[in-house]
DNA sequence: GTCTATAGGAAGATAGAC
DNA sequence: GTCTATCTTCCTATAGAC
């Protein structure tokens, strides 16, 4: 065993209780919101007293600001990670549709932290929300340039204003969150509508073919989490 | 002047600052969160201290409840009075796109009080969550006959999940008060762009002809409010 | 109708024992 | 590392004068 597989591996007591912090205001975001999230709820939610949260982090602020980092850390990861994965002929549409069902996928199930970090983007006071702005340069970046690739391949419909249509469908999949329910279909269904969703919206008259509309095998929705 | 224009026209001075105040709450619970709408922030912004305020409300909820309730009712009039106003031959995903043109005008410029429905709806205290689903279910009834109708007269992508694509389009809806900025563009562009959008996406490989993804002029994205 | 003053409680944060 | 006890601030809501 490495060194820095013991590091890694083995997380520390401390670590793990830092972790039960982070996960507990996760999941208070989601449930109540930015101000809606008190210090008492996620020491209790994380098996602690108040002051034992303080030992670990600095303020309140600092705790949430640290779960919205990660979540919009791991959907971009996410994204990335999907797109290395497509075959090297995959369409600019088809890169689109993986990228979008790898944010939804995040969202929904993988990550609390993504769907906090989304769902409390307007919430946050100023500075934080300046910080996260900067921190998103880079997803900003790969979006665009995703549209921007399938309005050069003549795949995306010229008539649609590439920026909006993109946050239109942004916000469709960050809003599953508060109507998606396991209970009424499973998660690769849900996938499987919002690709074909986003391929309709975007492809618009362009997909004539029957192909252009149905994707390929090899574009799986289902979530392959890393060992 | 009729009696009833009497009542209506002229407010009195005990109902316009009623209004103010409901006007605040609603501004704030578009910036704040359900949490965050601070009673105090509320007088402030109506020009008022905080026990003028409880004169006119028994309770911060209930302040905020009635905000929520007027939000709910003005986009669901708001769509039902646009459908009316479309041709009769107008197709079924002609009607479709209005109406979801018609909320998300509701949405960006009409009605903060909407805006704050949509974006708090998943802040709610129970009791207050339960009684809005009561009062939600007729739009619930409209949005399902709407998208219904569409399928059966094979207007709408039949490998598409009615509810998933009809809770996707209304969150992609929702979500835009979170990045439109009326200084990057009309109100006007970004509804045809919504409209846009929505065709394409329920349609999907059915939109083979030009006309089909093309709305007439008789569906203007404008908004002409009531005298 | 609107105000000043204030009760009563809960929240963020810290001191200091163990 | 985690706790009990406590400080300070801010919030909702009310009492009562004008």
């Amino acid at each position: 065993m490495t060194k820095a597989d013991g590091a890694q591996r083995r997380e520390r007591k401390s670590d793990k209780t830092r972790r039960r912090i982070l996960d507990a205001a996760a999941d208070l975001l989601n449930r109540k919101g930015f101000d809606g999230t008190r210090v008492s709820e996620i020491a209790t939610l994380a098996e602690l007293r108040v002051p034992a949260v303080y030992y670990y982090f600095d303020s309140r602020e600092a705790i949430l600001e640290e779960v919205v980092n990660i979540g919009d850390r791991l959907a971009h990861d996410n994204v990335v990670r999907r797109l290395n994965e497509l075959p090297p002929d995959a369409s600019a549409l088809d890169r689109i549709c993986a990228a979008f069902a790898a944010h939804l996928e995040m969202v929904l199930t993988e990550s609390a932290y993504t769907a906090a970090a989304m769902r409390t983007m307007g919430q946050l006071p100023a500075d934080m929300r300046a910080r996260q702005l900067e921190r998103q340069r880079a997803s900003g970046r790969m979006w665009r340039e995703l549209i921007q690739a399938g309005v050069e391949a003549g795949e995306v419909d010229p008539e649609l204003d590439p920026r909006a249509a993109r946050m239109f469908l942004l916000g469709a999949v960050n809003w599953a969150t508060e109507w998606w329910n396991p209970a009424r279909g499973s998660l690769e269904e849900i996938l499987a509508t919002a690709q074909r969703l986003v391929r309709n919206a975007l492809a618009g008259p362009l997909a004539r073919s029957a192909t252009a509309a149905t994707p390929r095998a090899a574009l799986s929705p289902v979530f392959i989490p890393p060992p």
